[in-house]
RNA sequence: GGCUCCAUCGUCUAACCCGGUUAGGACACAGGGUUUUCAUCCCUGCAAUGCGGGUUCAAAUCCCGCUGGAGUCACCA
């Protein structure tokens, strides 16, 4: 049998990293057996602008590289995709409920029902539905179509069953029909809701694995009710735990941000987004750079400078695992060894450190041109180089890139650079201080300036030798020195090699840079 | 509160199904080495089976209870 799974995320215009953890596993499942991946959008909540609110959902799978088989932008033979657009099937499969005596119309009023949930409260039982419109005749029933009073579809509950789910993760799980509430299943309006969009499109589509996120469990006794209902094969199920925040148990959540900003693990991304975004100018007025993309969305990844790949091995070792030992995983392994049975039951919390980690390795494993390219991007937008770019300004970037090294662990790590590229750069004024306002070190980098000016071989090779010599000829460690001039040209204590830092940009401007140190301190 | 799920180092996990490991790996952290910075790299260290009962020669592993955590209870998805 074709393996068939989907993702069917709500526009809600951004992309979850959670969400996108499920997404990667439905796709993957599908991969592995040489199956269909299809993306369906779930907007049967009309209130949406959804070309907006879709956009950045597809961009994030575009980004990752998960293609889809069936969905927006490419169609396929259960089209549409959208469940806005599938009002028919629904209304059909309504229809045949309410003939069939499946499903029966309501006229109860929110107050009748909020009555008969308190009521149930008071004594300390479960509340079901009093299902007071059943007993309607068929005049009273037509009375009260013909007077216009609103009425929604709800599914009558089979009370006398108990429900097993063999899911394909935790086993058998087992409910009690009898203390399910009767679900609507079509508004006052017609339109259908989400159990009951899901289970006709999860069969009309031909969907073999639903597999989705632990907090859709307790949907799943109604979905499989409904899909006996409608007399359609049941579907394999697969709940996945979803993804805590770092360090807790709890769902990940975009409501939470501002909780998120003090947790520990999340601090340093919200400071690197704070940082980064209005610097390429990524901010929305008046608010932190994280403000406009935070960790939660899948947006923020790439918006900052990680790669696919770093995401993809993250999101792949939360709640899975190859083997005892096995950590970094390109797509490519993970689509030949995923298997859900090796999927873990409890929650497991997003881990910026590990991502972080993963993203140095794949960075280290990432080619120089391609490098080069997301980098000029990062400057181009920080208008630190301007466009178009010219050979000369692309080949002075490349020698950046490469001076940075493994320095360089997200793209954004560029604008660490910004020294190499304007002369109005931050200055560390606590290491300034430590290092070059000190007693005898104004007077050493003068006389170094002068040397440097002077001397006929100005190359990274005899510029460090030369440097030892100077300072030994006067008796100076060589350290003192190496640390001020550093300070003085790129007004950092750390960053690349200094010798590298001194060809790559060049005599005249050391020299002008070394004079503006020695004036500062004065 | 009802229903449901879950429980191994600080974190992500392996071993659990089919009882016997000095409970393994990775990240983080700490210390050391390399690099006159930082990053990388190498070495070392730290650190876990929630509790209580069973079953058994033997329990992280099987069973029961407890505790704790979480998800969900809409004319949202």
């Amino acid at each position: 049998m074709l393996v068939r799974t989907r993702f069917a995320p709500s526009p809600t215009g951004y992309m979850h990293i959670g969400g996108m953890r499920t997404a990667l596993f439905n796709w993957l499942w599908a991969r592995h057996h040489g199956g269909q991946f299809i993306l369906r959008i779930d907007d049967t909540d009309q209130a949406r602008n959804q070309e907006t609110a879709l956009g950045p959902i597809l961009r994030a799978f575009k980004w990752l590289g998960l293609n889809w088989d069936e969905g927006p932008e490419v169609g396929g033979p259960y089209a549409p995709y959208f469940q806005s657009q599938r009002g028919d099937l629904y209304r059909a499969a309504a229809d045949r409920l309410l003939a069939e005596g499946k499903a029966y119309q309501d006229f109860s009023t929110k107050e009748e029902i909020d009555a008969d949930r308190k009521q149930a409260d008071r004594e300390k039982r479960p509340y079901i539905n009093i299902r007071r419109s059943l007993d309607l005749t068929d005049a009273q029933r037509q009375q009260f179509l013909a007077e216009g009073r609103p009425w929604v579809l709800r599914f009558q509950i089979p009370r006398d069953q108990k429900i097993v789910l063999h899911d394909l993760i935790r086993d058998q799980v087992e409910w009690d029909a009898a203390l399910l509430p009767d679900p609507v299943i079509c508004r006052a309006d017609g339109s259908p809701l989400y159990n009951f969009a899901t289970v006709v499109d999860d069969s009309q589509m031909q969907i073999t694995h639903v597999i989705r996120a632990e907090e859709h469990l307790s949907n799943t006794p109604i979905q499989i009710l409904l899909h006996q209902a409608l007399g359609n094969p049941l579907p394999e199920f697969a709940h996945v735990p979803y993804v805590a925040a770092p360090g807790s148990k709890e769902k990940l959540s975009k409501r939470k941000i501002d909780q998120y900003r003090k947790n520990p693990q999340f601090q340093r991304m919200f400071q690197r987004g704070d940082e980064v975004f209005p610097k390429i100018g990524l901010t929305q007025p008046g608010q932190p750079g994280s403000a406009a993309f935070d960790p939660v969305m899948v947006e923020y990844y790439e918006k900052i400078g990680y790669l696919p790949a770093a995401v993809l091995n993250a999101l792949g070792r939360i709640g899975w695992s190859l083997d005892e030992k096995t950590e970094i995983l390109s797509l490519q392994t993970l689509v030949e060894n995923f298997s859900l049975d090796r999927v873990v039951k409890a929650p497991a919390g997003l881990d910026p450190d590990k991502l972080y980690n993963f993203q140095g390795h794949w960075m280290k494993e990432f080619s120089l041109g391609p490098k080069v390219h997301h980098c000029l991007s990062f400057l181009v937008a920080a208008k630190l180089v301007a466009e178009p770019i010219t050979p000369p300004v692309r080949d002075f970037v490349t020698k950046v890139v490469v001076a940075m090294g493994d320095r360089l662990k997200i793209f954004a790590d560029i604008l660490d650079a910004a020294f190499f590229f304007t002369d109005t750069f931050e200055i560390d004024e606590k290491n300034f201080d430590k290092r070059v306002r000190k007693e005898g070190v104004p007077a050493l980098l003068s006389a170094f300036r002068q040397h440097l000016a002077e001397l006929p071989d100005y190359s990274a090779a005899s510029l460090e030798a030369d440097l030892h010599t100077f300072c030994t000829a006067r008796g100076e460690q060589s350290g003192t020195l190496v640390h001020a001039v550093r300070l003085s040209i790129t007004g950092q204590a750390v960053g690349p090699g200094l010798y590298d830092c001194l060809v790559l940009l060049g005599r005249e401007t050391v020299l002008t840079r070394i004079d503006a140190a020695v004036k500062r301190v004065a």
